[in-house]
DNA sequence: CGGGGGGTTGATCTCCTTCAATCAACGTGG
DNA sequence: CCACGTTGATTGAAGGAGATCAACCCCCCG
């Protein structure tokens, strides 16, 4: 795998943005000190391919800024995407040596890497990095089967309002905007990104987003930065309005 | 919620047929002794519903014989399975109060529950539950995933060979046939349910079993009784044929 | 005998895919 | 500076896979 140049990033862990979420935000200063023997950070660009499905992986990581996704692929092809990862998601398996999926860059990237057979000895020997990686798998099982909702039973419009939902409510949560209802945000993804995400065509998205914006539900200031006048329209749109709380 | 009358059985940890697998399978014996001190046995008939989603739990389980399912709902009543609980499968979230999915039992079946407070308490102070849990949960996370290709982009013929697939592997890998190739086994899921899992239509499901009959795929001894005269062949027909080794 | 659950099959419809043309933005080299 | 290719996106027309609506079968059980 080529890697254009991955700029070495020397940083103290107490001032890792992602210290609190990461997998290691349940450490203790000792735990801290032996992740931060075995850890090295990476860089990509948009577009690289990080991992490809079937490599030999000799690192876990955690994604610190950027986005990535997992995808995995048919011998025809055909492509599903199956995880998006964003600033503190967790990237590898302990235990398993061979990647199970396509880990792709879709912005600039960096990622903090752990020699795998040292995490592992860290994982057995202290609890606090298993019991976050833990909490974090759960809520991607979480994820992966509201996922399986969305891609077995909504319809194409469902599918782009719910992507949508998600996107804006995860950038709701850090930006905590002054107005609740509306809100404008960037979506980092092409419309193929998306197709792959949604179990789409490309065409599809396109027409539905168009769809959208011409039923008032959404703007579009450029092709990636989308205004969304009120909320509460695009959650129904999405088809599960649980409606708990924020958003 | 009403239960037919769970008849309590009395067992021996050390007796237990999924032991060596379950949430357990890693315990030595004073945290098992632990454990059997906080579980319970509870048995459901087959069509019961063992947790209605947002129905609040008290306690997490283990699968010990039977099979159930996962399902979500939305609101205008579509569905979508996002988990079969085959046993030694796990139940519930530790530090979770409210269930995420209806569980519903498909055969009659028998759970080994644990009051959560005590489990969540075992968990803090001893390793071995949440490595194990852990490593199931990214197991299942690798099926959510494996599930959420099928879903997003296979037809729906794939779909139902990958189903027939999956339970011929389970089949298999527990009867240990001596023909390596061909193999009968019983398919304890309606069309119905079937349907609900991979994301189609009951009368798609029929239509698809009978065309995979008529082009000698698959016999039917009875509706639930399936024989594959070709693994192989069905493999291919599954679309994902990675074809390593044991099927 | 009636009735209901599970299953199959047929006819029709429709939503999404497929194939294709077009466009705008952007960079690159002549 | 303009011609050209590229990449991402939109839109149109046609076709098809699966959904929907509906009839009917089989079998068990009360």
């Amino acid at each position: 795998m080529t890697m254009h140049d991955a700029s070495i990033i020397s940083q103290d862990c107490s001032d890792c943005p992602i210290r609190h979420r990461a997998v290691c935000a349940k450490c203790e200063s000792d735990e801290l000190t032996q992740l931060e023997e075995v850890k090295y950070y990476r860089s990509f660009q948009a577009g690289q391919t990080i991992v490809f499905q079937g490599d030999r992986m000799d690192f876990v990581a955690s994604v610190v800024s950027g986005i990535a996704t997992l995808t995995q692929t048919m011998e025809d092809g055909r492509t599903q995407m199956v995880g998006l990862l964003l600033p503190s998601d967790f990237v590898g398996r302990p235990g398993r040596n061979e990647a199970a999926y396509d880990v792709v860059a879709t912005t600039d990237i960096v990622m903090c890497c752990f020699r795998k057979r040292p995490f592992e000895q860290l994982m057995a020997k202290t609890p606090h990095v298993g019991q976050r990686l833990l909490e974090m798998t759960l809520d991607e099982l979480d994820a992966a089967r509201e996922w399986m909702l969305l891609l077995g039973r909504k319809t194409a419009r469902e599918k782009i309002a719910s992507l949508l939902t998600i996107i804006a409510r995860r950038d709701a949560s850090l930006n905590l905007s002054g107005d609740a209802n509306s809100l404008t945000f960037n979506l980092p993804l092409t419309r193929d990104a998306m197709a792959d995400y949604l179990g789409l065509t490309l065409e599809t998205v396109s027409r539905q987003v168009s769809a959208l914006k011409k039923d008032g539900v959404i703007e579009l200031k450029d092709k990636r930065t989308i205004h969304v006048p009120d909320m509460q329209i695009l959650l129904s749109e999405a088809g599960d309005d649980a409606d708990g709380g924020i958003f």
